[in-house]
DNA sequence: CTCTCAACTTCAGCTAGCTGAAGTACAGCC
DNA sequence: GGCTGTACTTCAGCTAGCTGAAGTTGAGAG
């Protein structure tokens, strides 16, 4: 199996054109595991346990009040990697992280990444380049929830459907891309009434087609 | 002035225990300016011109949408270092930059950071740790604007202000403070009503003092 | 000393979006 | 086939927080 991981590391935002000894000692200290659809991963503050992968399936980093509100701070799908924050600097998860569905997961133990990053300048600069990354994405999710509505909202995530296979496919409910957008169920199916009738969309309740992107692009104010 | 300077940069957490030549070599490329209350320090979007640290005064970092409406990602002071990301990874401005108050700064142009984190190891994981520190800033920014009030987020601020004198000073209004926390002015008069009912703090237009720490990190719900 | 202006407070109305309840569609299971 | 449970939709009522307006305070300028 191993060699099919290598092939995957490679494709990974860090280890793209790293050296392949770098690859060797992550897919040698790599471990597997499963979880079922709703299987807690880890829970916010506990030691991390490393780096994580996704080989197939959907996870939700997520946030809770004491109410048991729920914020998904981001859906993460195949081949993506989740709590590299706590991988790198040794510290507790910020978060906590369920599957949304049944899903097969890579986990990297964080010390070994402490130490690249220390002896391998051009691996270095990769985990800042993708940490910059991070810290934009953020930035933007920050401006969508305090600037825009949730009708714009919904329209920019439709968006970014498109790209992002992560924000749809199993276990991705109605009620976790609300848990996301800071909003309910109920408000995204108003949001999408209320874009449908401009003809920018058609909807179902099981799919959602674009019509217009143009349309769409213009009520999510881009 | 440069010795100063020096002094300066050893105290920054970027800088922490680091080779002096780096220092030396931050310290002969940096550039100095000034700005004067409410002037424009950069805008989102255009070239990056290096990391910012602020001598004295206070700066906001910041989004504005289509209507002019205004949130503040965050408010800098005396010592802080901002638009780290884009001296990192050699992107664009994430966000706009505007100077609360008269203000004192220094430029570090980017290249160099990008050199320095790939040829020396030690300097390389003190960026990310920084960098992770500030991954975890935002996530802890997303969770308060999307699972708790505007009381309590005003009274974590006021449990923030006692340990950054950014949140406080010159040029820091309630407007400011207003656009920080995602509400308005009004709103956060009538929350400071509302947490001074219950005996935690005191405060007149000028001054809030905190009588009952172990209240308002209960109103907090911390 | 007075004038001006910006910051702050208070209040009356309004609205985006939440809550809870009721109804519908459909997938999985026996 | 029918039964059950989950996801989705719609609607009526409610509320946190926004908006705009009016009044207060105090610092700084002349």
């Amino acid at each position: 199996m191993s060699f099919l991981l290598a092939d995957y590391l490679k494709q990974l935002a860090y280890f793209e054109g790293q050296n392949p000894a770098i690859i060797e000692r992550m897919v040698n200290s790599a471990f597997s595991r499963t979880a079922a659809a709703g299987e807690t991963l880890f829970l916010e503050g506990e030691e991390a346990t490393g780096l994580w992968m996704i080989q197939t399936g959907r996870v939700k980093v997520y946030k809770l009040n004491p109410d048991g509100q729920e914020h998904i701070l981001r859906i993460f799908g195949d081949h993506d990697t989740f709590n590299d924050i706590s991988a790198f600097d040794g510290g507790a998860n910020p978060a906590n992280a369920a599957a949304l569905s049944d899903t097969k997961l890579w986990i990297f133990p964080s010390q070994i990444f402490q130490e690249c990053i220390q002896t391998d300048g051009t691996f270095a600069l990769r985990v800042v380049q993708v940490l910059s990354g991070r810290v934009r994405g953020l930035i933007r999710q920050i401006e969508n929830l305090t600037l825009y509505s949730v009708t714009v909202r919904v329209a920019r995530l439709l968006l970014n459907q498109v790209d992002d296979p992560a924000l749809s496919g199993t276990g991705v409910t109605r009620a976790a891309l609300a848990a996301h957008l800071a909003t309910t169920p109920q408000t995204i199916s108003t949001a999408l009434r209320e874009i449908e009738i401009t003809g920018a969309i058609a909807f179902d309740r099981h799919q959602i087609r674009i019509l217009r992107e143009d349309l769409l692009r213009s009520i999510a104010m881009l």
